[in-house]
DNA sequence: TTCGGAGGCGCGATTATTCACATTGCCCCC
DNA sequence: GGGGGCAATGTGAATAATCGCGCCTCCGAA
């Protein structure tokens, strides 16, 4: 998650320089957005140069996205050994929240495949959530017990996830709206406190689950 | 909501249906990666023609921005007369999701704008989100007393907010993996009846809040 | 006849991409 | 050990496409 290319602290290659830029800038503005100029401009070489390293605009796209699925997608599936607990659920949040907060791209650039609905949606789903949905069906009972037979399960297990990819893709209007850095250390705890909660709350209702269709 | 220029149900102008082929354009696409190629192939007409209309492709925008921000705005403040009680939060944030539901454009905007940090995205937190803390700010005793005195209380108004938001700009994740229309009438029947839920789950709640910093 | 609104044309800027070329560091062979 | 290539990596120039936008013409309805 530290975008660096080797584990020690040597300086990041050329290519690696060019994933970093490319990564934050797809991000924020999205593939069609961003000018390879832009890319180039940040990583203090000139726009043709990049075809060295990448063959062209969208090949350094997809290479973007899998160095982020790869950091990411360890941690989202490590739910699937074992029974699903309330302890494991709640971990297993708190990991995504902190991975996200430690490197908001990766939900940056799912936002904007959502919206725009591009080429790789589909396989940004078929990576990161569908693993989610697979371990979902092996909740056993104790837990989760709310959602079970209700045919909510998959919305709950969206619901929260987008409570979590959301703060991060609306960051700038918490920093305006809270006037604190979105990304700061306390704003975190915050964010994993309210999340906490949110989940205690619904593990401990009683009342009716909802109707389903 | 239904993007015609009269009430009744007279042919739209041209202005407007360059404003609702416009709208869904950048909901979708994003400011920069419009076209007024693309708006006008949508109307039928060339693009030079716009600026009969328009005088540019920024009023356009904000002309696109205008109108649904006046759409939406009026549901969004009238928690502000009268106490605030279990019940009307309910009724308030069923308004909204049925809002957006109906009109999924605005989030979308709102989403762009959040991720790229357009010149707009200051005005679009003063008139959607700040009505809301504002009335958040007269809650009274019996209702969502959890959040009293915790620090949370922005932190979860934001979280509701993001909760009905990311719900319609993840749209095609949903059609995706759900396979079912994100739009249809169960769809919204589903989503309303999981949030209703997770509200109750936190009127409900009696354990402790949680920490503040 | 007048005038709002649509179209044709084209300018200037930006963008992705290609190409020819200069430079650098490394390996291999004499 | 020295020198000749060779791959890697940078650059500027050139190209074709696209885009926002202004100018001017023309048509049809009031």
């Amino acid at each position: 998650m530290d975008n660096s290319a080797t584990s020690t602290a040597a300086a990041p290659s050329t290519a690696d320089r060019i994933l970093n830029a490319a990564e934050d800038l797809f991000a924020e503005k999205g593939y069609s957005a961003t000018s390879l100029g832009d890319v180039a401009d940040r990583v203090g070489i000139r726009s043709p140069s990049l075809y060295n390293h990448f063959k062209n605009k969208e090949a350094l796209y997809e290479a973007v996205l899998e160095r982020l699925l790869t950091d990411f997608s360890a941690p989202l599936t490590e739910l699937n050994g074992g029974p699903v607990t309330n302890e494991r659920v709640f971990s297993w949040l708190e990991t995504i929240v902190r991975q996200h907060h430690a490197n908001p791209n990766l939900a940056r650039l799912l936002q904007h495949a959502a919206l725009s609905g591009g080429p790789h949606t589909n396989e940004l789903i078929d990576r990161l959530f569908r693993p989610m949905f697979q371990s979902d069906a092996k909740i056993e009972g104790g837990s989760i017990t709310l959602f079970q037979n209700t045919g909510l399960q998959p919305w709950a297990v969206m619901a929260f996830n987008n409570l979590v990819m959301s703060y991060v893709t609306m960051a700038p209007m918490y920093r305006d709206l809270l006037g604190q850095d979105p990304f700061s250390e306390t704003a975190l705890e915050n964010q994993l406190n309210l999340i906490k909660m949110l989940l205690r709350a619904v593990f401990a209702y009683k009342g009716e689950p909802a109707a389903t269709t």
